[in-house]
DNA sequence: TTCTTCATGTAATTAGTTACATGATTGA
DNA sequence: TCAATCATGTAACTAATTACATGAAGAA
């Protein structure tokens, strides 16, 4: 069974494309495009050969038939395949990774000019923007009937939520952000951070905390 | 200057640390672990060979000093290196990038049990209290004075802030899609949304949409 | 009929990870 | 003085990307 640890998450994002239905590479690449490869964007040329794998290992199938003089090849899951995904979903699975090159040019705006800041976070919030366009014109396609995807909108819809709070908060970060900049002098390695400031990021840190009551030990401030 | 393109983020990554102070490799790798690990997470090996490739191009010197027996590398940036992380911190750069197995989870849970989705939904919930307890357990590190960054104050809040506002984020999507998926039957794939429910996702997507009077015709319903 | 876009792949290259190896230091 | 952990790397491997090539279909 060392063979079943050959198997990748993007392996298994396109073994459960393939429960859905069974789809051409073609398809699979543009269903990458417009929902799954905003949780897990992988390059199409990826997606010409993962399923190659999943028909070596039995978990898919492939047909070819002919468009014109060129084959075009489709792949279908197997039942090997289903129960494969299912032991899949049985495991928890990662949490998210996030891959922020603008935060981190951010984290070393000091060795920058303050326009160099500012521009970044315009690109952050203009990216925030677009991509909740694009989800927004994927959402109304999707209620408008196009789609195979029309009996999955329970599933669906978590998704698009999750999209839709991030961007959201994209957004809202880089406005705050862009603000606290605009104060900083013209030379970003001057500037300071306020402790009202870290004490207010500190309590919006607080959510997860246990709400057991404090004992109150006088008028003392943070860290104390 | 085709060598220039050989630069990949991750070692601008490195050259900004580097641009704080020199550092040997190991402390590269503990702060990554312990803060750019966050938004640009890398292995440790690629930190051993990054810098070796900075010093090639002239972006960074390399000196050796002994620790017992054995040498320890240091690497410093150069005046050339100064100057092509001015040049990276002027374009604006990408976007974040997300890579989100326990959503791919969801996204499939018709293909599992409800039992499933709600494991995976509880894994992603405390994914982000833990992350959010490290990120506090960071900052009291810093606020108590630890680490080379106290003059950085500014720039880290602006990190800081992102990610308590994404971790809080993570674990309130989590919360509702709970409870979502506790309102599901046994077998999810006979799960449906509720218009309703679509239409509060739509309604929270209507942030970045120009706020103009629409000219009402009537009470007529979404994607009217 | 030619140009553009859709569709179907392969090849070459690189970025990144996992696994391994071993010296130094510290504390029981 | 032994075990555990800190520290410093290298080697082998694999996942993923970029670039390329070309046939089919539809529009001008």
């Amino acid at each position: 069974m060392s063979r079943g640890s050959t198997l990748t998450t993007t392996s298994f994002a396109i073994l459960g494309l393939l429960a859905v239905q069974p789809w051409s590479t073609y398809e699979l690449t543009r269903q990458m495009d417009r929902s799954l490869g905003r949780i897990w964007p992988r390059a199409q040329s990826k997606l010409y050969e993962e399923p190659k794998k999943l028909v070596e290992l039995g978990l898919a199938e492939a047909s070819t038939e002919p468009v014109g003089r060129r084959p075009r090849t489709v792949y279908a899951i197997t039942a090997a395949g289903r129960r494969a995904l299912a032991g899949w979903l049985a495991e928890p699975g990662a949490g998210p990774v996030i891959e922020f090159e603008q935060l981190l040019k951010i984290f070393f705006a000091e060795q920058g000019t303050r326009a160099d800041a500012l521009a970044t976070l315009a690109a952050a919030h203009a990216w925030a923007v677009e991509r909740n366009e694009d989800n927004l014109v994927a959402a109304r396609e999707y209620q408008a009937g196009a789609g195979p995807f029309q009996h999955r909108a329970a599933q669906n819809v978590l998704i698009g939520a999750f999209l839709v709070e991030f961007y959201r908060m994209v957004a809202e970060w880089a406005d705050w952000a862009t603000e606290q900049v605009e104060g900083w002098p013209q030379d970003p390695s001057r500037a300071i951070a306020e402790p009202a400031l870290l004490a207010e990021v500190g309590r919006r840190a607080d959510w997860d905390r246990p709400r057991v009551p404090l004992t109150r030990r006088g008028p003392s401030g943070i860290g104390d």
